[in-house]
DNA sequence: AAAACATTCAATAAAATTATTGAATGTTGT
DNA sequence: ACAACATTCAATAATTTTATTGAATGTTTT
């Protein structure tokens, strides 16, 4: 083959496959996907998309090879196809933050409102964790946190909050997190939380950095 | 602001950034912005493109923050807005190397027909240029070379290969590179050394992958 | 001042991406 | 067998993306 042939060909199937990731629904697609397998309708209700729009985007991903499926009776369990999927979303994330102003923006604002003052870095919580010195909350929804969660995190899903407020320890620091980075989540709990009196903070980023960092994990079976 | 306000206006963000790399000339000017700053007519003259589709697509990168221009005389030079955006590329690559089955497909082929045989790693060549055991050649165009190569490379641009080949030792390893993994001319220089007795192999990764590695490199003032 | 040059702009047509809608497929539970 | 259900398919219209063309802008050289 012609070097002329060869590079245009490369080029047109590198941006196929980075086409299929560059589309909003997708992008969150394939962050809730990182959270841990789910069907079709899990994917719809998160991102309130249809049904049918939610399934055509993962055909669209899956035709990409970036997430596999399998039948499971009646539903489609979809999931990403590999390691490397997470790690260009993640790139991608942060070339975001770094040069798209008008994220930083979104993002700093969202924060003031909801006073995330101090974030925890995954080293400092690793630490904290040891010593057993916080109390660590997944506010993701409860299916999510059955997938898999950060070892010794208890469930404390955003919307059942104010059920679940009472069993919190007054005395610990309470470190939240969730999806993410991008995920707001953890700041809206810790705003409540704050504003109750807890001394709540944020885990800078979420469980599936946590977990392709190889940090202790506990995985439905 | 309401999260799910929020969430929708972040993502539609993120994809704006994406959607700016997704496309097949884009992808190839970035690689050839991680070689070093450019003009607009050198940009054209390498992809094939129009001078105005070209300066188009520049104009699409720099809209999204992904490049930044600067005007000198009557040239204006684009060079790449910050390090996140070749490294989002590259975990692009890769993402479409492990996932994309025709990418590795072609990349297969063309290597089988030039006998790119045995790939050299980068610690691999580190040690040995140590030694000064082989003979390091920059095979791209003699523009890039100047604007910046691995240190104690030799320019040898492929398409002047015919005037420099009797400069080259007989007695060395004589390792190629180029602009990266994704790129040929390393492989058409090997296959044409090995077809005149010489012991060539190419380097794995290229001189932008080099040169984020923070291994020495020799740049132009 | 005029010519040469590098780049950008503006308009257009062709191609692609996207969300919506309603029907079709195939499985499970009654 | 039938109803309920999860998902996929197919068709469509609206929107976005893209390459092409030729003119416009602004700089350097003659």
């Amino acid at each position: 083959m012609k070097a002329r042939e060869f590079k245009k060909k490369i080029y047109n199937e590198l941006a196929v496959t980075t086409k299929a990731i560059a589309n909003p629904n997708r992008l969150r697609i394939i962050e809730l996907l990182a959270q841990g397998a789910s069907t079709v309708e899990y994917i719809a209700e998160q991102t309130g998309l249809s049904v049918a729009n939610a399934s055509q985007h993962l055909q669209t991903l899956k035709n990409a090879r970036l997430v596999s499926s399998e039948k499971e009776g009646k539903y489609s369990i979809y999931r990403l196809a590999g390691p490397r999927v997470f790690e260009a979303w993640s790139a991608l994330r942060e070339l975001g933050l770094s040069q798209n102003a008008e994220i930083s923006r979104l993002m700093d604002d969202y924060r003031n409102e909801h006073e995330t003052l101090e974030m925890v870095s995954v080293e400092e919580l690793v630490k904290r964790v040891d010593k057993d010195e916080v109390f660590l909350v997944d506010v993701r929804p409860r299916h999510e946190y059955e997938a898999g969660h950060i070892l010794s995190a208890t469930s404390f899903p955003r919307d059942e909050i104010r059920q679940h407020i009472k069993n919190l320890p007054k005395n610990k620091d309470i470190i939240a997190y969730c999806r993410g980075p991008l995920c707001a989540m953890a700041d809206d709990v810790v705003s409540l939380l704050r504003r109750q009196g807890f001394n709540a903070k944020r885990l800078e980023l979420g469980y599936p950095e946590w977990k392709a960092n190889g940090l202790p994990v506990e995985e439905s079976a």
